[in-house]
DNA sequence: GACAAATTCAAACACGCGTTTAAAACTCAT
DNA sequence: ATGAGTTTTAAACGCGTGTTTGAATTTGTC
């Protein structure tokens, strides 16, 4: 009587599951171009060459569908370029760099036709259920990996507070270029910012990235008694000068 | 048989508007929540206190009601925190600061609802027929008073391509707190990032983007003929070439 | 107060969506 | 070849959507 329910394991059964993959290939570009909402299954079985009926037999329902193309991609991402893991020894700007290259490679990187970067975009703006394993699996322990790279970078004493906004200028570079491109086409028409700059955007953020860790680390070695000692001397949005 | 179409013209035609203007409430509002797509006219005319049919007799159409609160969402924060014109003399670090500052209380200050700053972040993602307009009429302003301030900063020699750079890593940092919100919530549940902290963060992001300006600028000075004179040697990604 | 114009209202329309259904087609060990 | 089990199919269902409609109501002016 049971069905043995089709779409519930996520093990790879036998070979005629084409249509399967066929689907998932399908949707991964319908939900990176228009996100989970705006997609319609329809045009997802369509593109498969499959029945509108087969998202619901193989997978249940739209949003189990996506939830496995998130993960999926999300795989495929840090497979190709994942979260590097140096030699002991490496010094920290070097582990930096490679860090802001790989992470660039999976947001922006074209082989992957940037699916998973667009779709953890679409998820970061308005997050749907499928957020929380994400952060789960792949934000946090990149998070991680990144300040630990900034611990040695700056030393042992920064606050956890200070490390925070450090990774922040840092990611939030990165992801400029993710969340941004079309505000970027229109600015720049003549200036494509994809993945053929990658390797010219990875040296920038990492450059400019390091001399503000090291500027911030400077200024707080050489004043760390006042709170604000350079520029602007009390804190007022309209102002005087140092 | 012409109505005379009363949703033409923008000009407040007399006083008993008040439903329009309940309308553009409630829909700022709505369209901040769950965006363009996910909103639905019958959700903002409920708030509204109107009937289903106000949105098109009022607006023509749920997408010209989007345009007018969005535009008129860019001139409230606009003219709240107005891209500053700080008085010529202004040294560049101290317009910088006075930029990320307003830039920071546009997108996130709370007497807006953020509501400003999360329809840019939805429009950014994934575009509507308005993002040329918001892109014409306050984005490229922006980006052209935030150019200004750094060509100050790193001298009239810089190529219009590095000004480019410099100026994404700041929008970066600081867009990356409106974009990111839904993770960040996630990531440090305990640490909130909203305008609590704008004064922190507008610190933050211009100390570390000063010094990030200023080591790109030694770095350019110190070595500006060999192209990659400082650490890791051969750019090696895992692949090869370019 | 009367009248024409502007505005509001309940109801309905037309359509696209995710999903369900039951029959048909296919697969494959026996 | 057969028949049970699996997969595909065409059709339909139920619902929510933006929009339209024509009558009722309110408003402004004389």
């Amino acid at each position: 009587m049971d069905h043995s329910s089709p779409h519930a394991g996520s093990g790879a059964t036998s070979a005629h599951d084409a249509t399967r993959r066929a689907l998932l290939n399908a949707a991964a570009d319908v939900f990176a171009e228009v996100g989970f909402r705006q997609a319609t299954v329809r045009d997802i079985c369509s593109r498969a060459g499959a029945n509108v009926a087969a998202v619901n037999y193989h997978f249940g329902d739209k949003e189990s569908l996506y939830g496995e193309v998130l993960a999926e991609q999300n795989r495929i991402a840090l497979d190709l370029h994942p979260v590097p893991t140096p030699k002991p020894g490496t010094p920290p700007d070097l582990r930096l760099e490679e860090f802001i290259r790989s992470f660039l490679q999976r947001v922006l990187s074209e082989e992957l036709s940037a699916r998973h970067g667009r779709m953890m975009a679409r998820e970061m703006v308005e997050p749907t259920r499928a957020l929380d394993r994400l952060v789960a699996e792949s934000i946090r322990p990149t998070s991680a990996a990144l300040f630990e790279i900034l611990r040695d970078l700056v030393g042992p004493r920064a606050s956890n507070n200070s490390l925070r906004l450090l990774g922040m200028s840092v990611v939030g570079q990165i992801l400029f270029y993710c969340h941004c491109q079309p505000v970027l086409q229109r600015l720049f028409p003549d200036t494509p910012f994809n993945s053929g700059q990658l390797e010219q955007l990875t040296r920038h953020i990492t450059d400019f990235s390091l001399a503000g860790v090291r500027g911030l680390q400077a200024g707080k070695v050489e004043k760390s008694r006042t709170p604000r000692p350079k520029r602007s001397p009390r804190r007022q949005p309209t102002r005087s000068r140092s």
